[in-house]
DNA sequence: CCAGAATTGAGAATAGAGTATCATGTGTAG
DNA sequence: CTACACATGATACTCTATTCTCAATTCTGG
């Protein structure tokens, strides 16, 4: 039994609004912003709860702090900006990842992570 | 100027003796064969120093402890069994990664790692 | 509404990785 | 060989991420 609360659920409001993975820090802020008051511990107990049910992900990306998106956003990959060092989301995948591995390897799942710069940083500057 | 010494040495061979990226703490014990009395302090400042030379690479996997290689492996990527947990060096890469960005984002590297369940791991069980 | 279980906030506590300290030991240029 | 900068080992410490503690509050079923 998990019962829902106004924190749970400005928790879950955050992570869904936004359109990549945020840190607990950022989640909470957001949470915040939607009802005053909500604890750090609060925002790793609903991650915790959340991820549980398989409903949020962890991303962990070397170099970056752990973020937490939804997990209904299907399977994709992240770009790392090297200048603002935010994650973006990425649509698609890649084929023949199957290849890489000797064939008595199983691959049952696969992170994939490009790091440059974005739009916005690339636009800025040269 | 850095000088040659007995544990650095020690540190060097144990990296290019493995087969895969290694923690600090193998390092240390791997190192301790050649030459005692190696401290865990040691080893983080010689992998300072080598990484200062590209050297030695750090490898970063999201839910395993840093890793540490030499640089003269060219470029690869990883797998992770789920089992083990050991880490193994790949051969080879994918085409096509760029086309996972908007044509406004520069990708300057990337990341891949394959997880699943190693040979050794697979033949062992069913 | 009631009871009891679950949740919360704040801050202390923990965990893991890496760094600082300092007296002592070692490598190297000359 | 000597001087001296550099390196070492042990341990305490820092830093960041996360969990624990506990009294007080909030849910949910009935």
């Amino acid at each position: 039994m998990s019962y829902s609360t106004r924190q749970r659920e400005a928790i879950l409001n955050t992570l869904r609004r936004a359109d990549r993975p945020l840190t607990p820090q950022e989640i909470r802020e957001g949470a915040n912003a939607d009802s005053a008051g909500i604890g750090l511990a609060t925002v790793y107990r609903a991650l915790k709860t959340f991820m549980a049910r398989k409903e949020v992900l962890l991303v962990e990306i070397p170099g970056n702090p752990p973020c937490y998106e939804p997990a209904d956003r299907g399977h994709h990959h992240h770009f790392v900006c090297d200048r603002c060092r935010h994650i973006f989301d990425l649509r698609g995948c890649v084929q023949d990842l199957d290849t890489l591995v000797p064939r008595d390897f199983s691959v049952q799942r696969h992170d994939i992570t490009l790091y440059g710069v974005c739009a916005a940083c690339g636009t800025g500057e040269g």
